[in-house]
RNA sequence: GUGGGCGUAGCUCAGCAGGUUAGAGCGCCAGGUUGUGGCCCUGGAGGUCGGGGGUUCAAGUCCCCUCGCUCACCCCA
C-alpha cells in the first residue's frame, strides 16, 4: 500500500490526528470509565459542548496573546461567514455553557473531548488528541482548589501511575496581579537584551508569559525576576496558603514553582500541573489547571469564579505505559456460535443469548468447522457453541469451552444457564 | 515555523558493487483431518518498491524534485 499522498492512494488520517481501533481502545474506555465513575463520587455531572464555537470563545477566554490562539488554533470563516474555531481546549466552552445556561452554582461538570492545535506533530504532541477534565464553578472556597487537585491526583493512582509529580503556584488575582505586572515588566525591560527574541516582544503586552520560555537565555532571567508568590494580596495568601494546608492534610506532594503561570491567560490564584517522572520532558505533561475567577466576565458574563483541569489522554496513556501499569484487557466474549447448516441456527441463536445479556458473536459465509472454530479461538470467546444437522435434529447444541475443559451437549434451553456459570468461572 | 532520520506485502524487515518474472518471517485464506481451534506440514492470495522526473543498454538500488511518516526545538495535553 503506498504512503504517499499523491494520486491513486486512499485517504490517509490528517497529520497529527490517529485512529484508535480495537484492542487499543478497549483502554480507552476503560480510562474514560474511570474517570467518569471518579468525577460522579465527587459531584460532577458530564458536560456534552459542541467542539465548534465562535472563535471569540477561545480569542477572548484563552487570550489573544496566548500561544494557543495566537499561533495554534484551528480558526476559520464558515459558510455563512461566521469566524469559528475548533476548540483547542475544554475549559472555555464549559464556562461558555454555564453562562448560557446558568445552572445553580456551586456548579460542577466533567468532559471528555478532542483538543485541536495546529502544530508539527511528535512524540506525545497532535494536532488532535483528547482531554479529559472536570470544571467546578461558583465559589472561591480554597477547599475546592484541594478537591480538584485531589481528584486529579486521585485519577493517576486509581490507573496505577507512582511516578509523576505535582508543581503548583498562585498567580494572584485582580487586586494584586496588575500592580506585580508592571514590576515584573520593569525588571523585564530592564534585562531585555538577555531575552530570546520572541519574546522580548510579549514584555509589554503579557509579561508572565516568559516564565513559559524554556530558553537558557530568558530562565536566566526570569529565574531572578520578582515572583508573583511574594506579592499576594490580603486575600490571595490566605487563599493559596489554605490550598497548600489541604493538600498538606491529603499527603499530596505538591513542589512550588513561581515560574508556573500556565499558557492561558485566563488563570487566576491557584494554578498547577502534573508532569510524569518516567518520561523525557518533551511530552511529560500530563495535565493541569487552575483557577480562572475572571474568565466568565471576560466571556461578557457576571462574576462567577470557577477552576478546573485537564488530562491529555495520550500522555497518560504514554506514562502507563512508561511504568507498565493499567494495561489494556478487552472485555471478552462469552461465546461464539458456529454454525455447519445453513446460518439461521447462528443467525437466531445468536441473537437469543445476547438478548439474555450475553456477549455474543458468530460466524457468517458458511465456512468450514476448522475455519470458525478458528475464528471463534482468536476471538477470545471462552466457549464455541456448535450447530450442525446432528444437533438441529436433536434440538440440542455442542458446547465446547475454549480455554480448557470438555465439551458436551446441552439442551438448547440450557445453554444460557450453562454460559453464565462459565463467565462466573473465570476471566 | 526550524532542523535531523526514514519511506519495499496488512505488520516487522531483507534485498550484497545498479543486472532475468522483487524475497523472508508473522498475519490472512485453503488443504492435509468428508464435524473440532491452538502445534505441525503443503499450497495460495497479497507489491504501480510513496509519487514524478533524470542518468543508464538496464534503477528497489544512483541524482533531483515532491508527498508522507517520524524524532527534536518552540509551546503544550
Amino acid at each position: 500500500m503506498s504512503r504517499g499522498g499523491s494520486t491513486g492512494s486512499s485517504p490517509r488520517a490528517l497529520r497529527g490526528t490517529h485512529d484508535v481501533l480495537w484492542p487499543e481502545s478497549a483502554r480507552w474506555e476503560r480510562f474514560v470509565a474511570v474517570f467518569a465513575d471518579l468525577a460522579h463520587s465527587a459531584g460532577y455531572g458530564l458536560a456534552e459542548t459542541p467542539v465548534i464555537e465562535d472563535a471569540s470563545v477561545f480569542r477572548r477566554g484563552i487570550g489573544e496573546a496566548s500561544e494557543v490562539v495566537g499561533k495554534e488554533m484551528y480558526e476559520f470563516v464558515d459558510r455563512d461567514g461566521a469566524r469559528l474555531a475548533l476548540r483547542p481546549e475544554g475549559t472555555a466552552s464549559v464556562v461558555r455553557a454555564y453562562l448560557q445556561h446558568r445552572p445553580v452554582l456551586p456548579w460542577k461538570a466533567w468532559y471528555l473531548t478532542p483538543a485541536f492545535r495546529h502544530e508539527r506533530p511528535q512524540a506525545g504532541r497532535y494536532r488532535q488528541h483528547h482531554q479529559v477534565g472536570i470544571e467546578a464553578l461558583g465559589t472561591a472556597d480554597p477547599d475546592l482548589d484541594v478537591e480538584v487537585i485531589w481528584l486529579a491526583d486521585r485519577f493517576f493512582s486509581l490507573l496505577g501511575l507512582a511516578d509523576y509529580r505535582l508543581s503548583i503556584n498562585s498567580i494572584g488575582d485582580e487586586r494584586c496581579r496588575p500592580a506585580y505586572l508592571v514590576e515584573l515588566a520593569a525588571y523585564l525591560r530592564s534585562r531585555a537584551d538577555e531575552l530570546c527574541d520572541e519574546h522580548r516582544g510579549r514584555i509589554d503586552t503579557n509579561p508572565m508569559r516568559l516564565f513559559d520560555c524554556k530558553r537558557p537565555e530568558c530562565r536566566r532571567v526570569t529565574e531572578e525576576a520578582p515572583r508573583m508568590a511574594e506579592h499576594l494580596c490580603a486575600d490571595c495568601v490566605p487563599h493559596f496558603a489554605r490550598v497548600l494546608a489541604g493538600l498538606d492534610a491529603l499527603g499530596i506532594e505538591a513542589g512550588l514553582d513561581h515560574r508556573l503561570v500556565r499558557g492561558f491567560d485566563y488563570y487566576t490564584r491557584t494554578t498547577f500541573e502534573f508532569a510524569s517522572g518516567a518520561m523525557e520532558a518533551a511530552q511529560n505533561g500530563l495535565g493541569g489547571g487552575g483557577r480562572y475567577d475572571r474568565l466568565a466576565e471576560v466571556l461578557g458574563g457576571p462574576a462567577t469564579r470557577g477552576i478546573g483541569f485537564g488530562i491529555g489522554i495520550e500522555r497518560v496513556l504514554l506514562a502507563c505505559d512508561a511504568e507498565g501499569c493499567f494495561p489494556a484487557d478487552p472485555t471478552p466474549l462469552d461465546a461464539y456460535v458456529i454454525d455447519l447448516t445453513d446460518g439461521a441456527q447462528a443467525r437466531d441463536l445468536s441473537i437469543e443469548l445476547r438478548t439474555a445479556g450475553l456477549a455474543v458473536d458468530r460466524g457468517f459465509d458458511r465456512r468450514s468447522l476448522k475455519a470458525q472454530l478458528g475464528a471463534a479461538d482468536r476471538s477470545g470467546a471462552r466457549a464455541a457453541l456448535i450447530v450442525g444437522d446432528q444437533e438441529l435434529a436433536a434440538g440440542v447444541v455442542t458446547v465446547r469451552p475454549l480455554r480448557g475443559g470438555d465439551q458436551r451437549t446441552l439442551a438448547r434451553d440450557e445453554v444460557a444457564g450453562w454460559l453464565a456459570a462459565l463467565r462466573e468461572e473465570g476471566p
